[in-house]
DNA sequence: ACGCTTATTGGTCAAAGCACCAATAAGCTG
DNA sequence: CAGCTTATTGGTGCTTTGACCAATAAGCGT
């Protein structure tokens, strides 16, 4: 990476050094996995002693867990964007063709690996707990606000959330593996979701369409 | 665990030491973890020397994809018998019933933690991929032989059982961090196979009924 | 210009892991 | 019973990791 000439010291604002560790833990968690933040991995991408790390996150659970928290929180803004004035249906519709989509296989894969990590580190599991929390209640409310527009027919919102996210969390769950499933399968996502909002097929299918995106 | 006294040596058939050490790794795979398995923790279960443990798995990746294969093929085997003379209908109500029985959280759990481990071991994840197929081509005999009976009635049998899998998947994704589902969410596995096998409602739920299954 | 806070360095320590190897003895085979 | 194979031991070397600490210097506030 960058480098200093020797003897001089950088010292940077506590807040912005802070996030410059964040943002190379993001990168490393992203591409190589949760278990690859390391003291010193994170110290010779900031060319920064591992100690530094160290001083900023004590505990590097801590690191891992804020890192996974913010990028699987910045990928919910991205997939379902909070104030969003589009109808239901087509902010369903654009995060059912993209929750999928190989744009997202990284993070996916950061779910998954955070989800397995969770049963040995309690501060990981309690934000993989939160996480998942946060996609439930705003999916949740994409829907109620579905329902209340006409758009969507269901008793139960909440419900009809965790099973669409299950179907994607199912469908990514092979990523490290064996990727390539047949596009009939990957379809389950948008038919349950028409099926559970009795919605008349196609309509979300039709959003899901290679460019019908753009619009 | 057990201890011999000092001196003298146990020398085992090694197709006796192989099982035992399998066995051994087997259970701390199911209770802590494929990245438990070390050739110290295994020694020290069959209180033998961590080198002869060594000795018959000369690369410890390769006795954690023995171990992961041979949990997971005999789950299959009990999940979904080979050579059973029951009707498809009832073997597959059994194995929906199960499959998120508490019973199979363990090897659930361990799935998870082979699909996670399977991005840095190589050979683990040709082993997850080979278990994946066996999975699949089993549940999809089945849905074979319920069609030719006349039970089912699908196109694509294979699709199908891939759908069915992942669902499964996706339901016990949570299972390291926030096991308790809804039960109307963990009905969508029995919901998904009726709707794809074009059965009429309750076909399979009035098997996965408390108490139906000792019959 | 001085002083104080603290960001940053550099180095240490213990733990845990895998791989490797030479020596030993158990027990089968001739 | 002798000899040979090899299961088993015990020990070594190396790597990676997280945690900890004292010393240093950067730069802000007074």
């Amino acid at each position: 990476m960058s480098s200093r000439p020797p003897g001089t010291r950088l010292r940077k604002q506590p807040a912005e050094r802070r996030a410059e560790i964040l943002d190379a833990a993001a990168q490393v968690a992203l591409t190589e996995g949760l278990e690859c933040i390391t003291l010193r991995r994170i110290g010779e991408m900031l060319d920064v002693r591992p100690g530094l790390v160290g001083h900023y996150f004590p505990a590097v659970e801590d690191l891992v867990a804020e890192t996974f928290g913010a990028a699987a929180e910045a990928e919910l803004s991205t997939l379902i964007p909070a104030g969003s004035d589009e109808p239901p249906t087509a902010r369903l519709a654009r995060f059912l063709a993209s929750a999928l989509s190989e744009q997202f296989h990284d993070v996916n894969r950061l779910w998954l690996n955070a989800r397995h990590l969770a049963r040995y580190r309690p501060t990981l599991r309690r934000r993989v707990i939160l996480q998942g929390d946060h996609w439930r209640d705003r999916l949740t409310a994409l829907i109620e606000a579905g329902a209340r527009a006409g758009e969507f027919r269901t008793a139960q919102p909440e419900v009809v959330a965790l099973k669409i996210l299950a179907v994607i969390d199912g469908l990514s769950a092979d990523l490290n593996a064996d990727p390539k499933l047949p596009a009939a399968v990957l379809e389950m996502a948008v038919e349950v979701a028409e099926r559970e909002l009795e919605l008349s097929p196609g309509t979300l299918a039709d959003w899901a369409a290679p460019g019908a995106l753009e619009a």
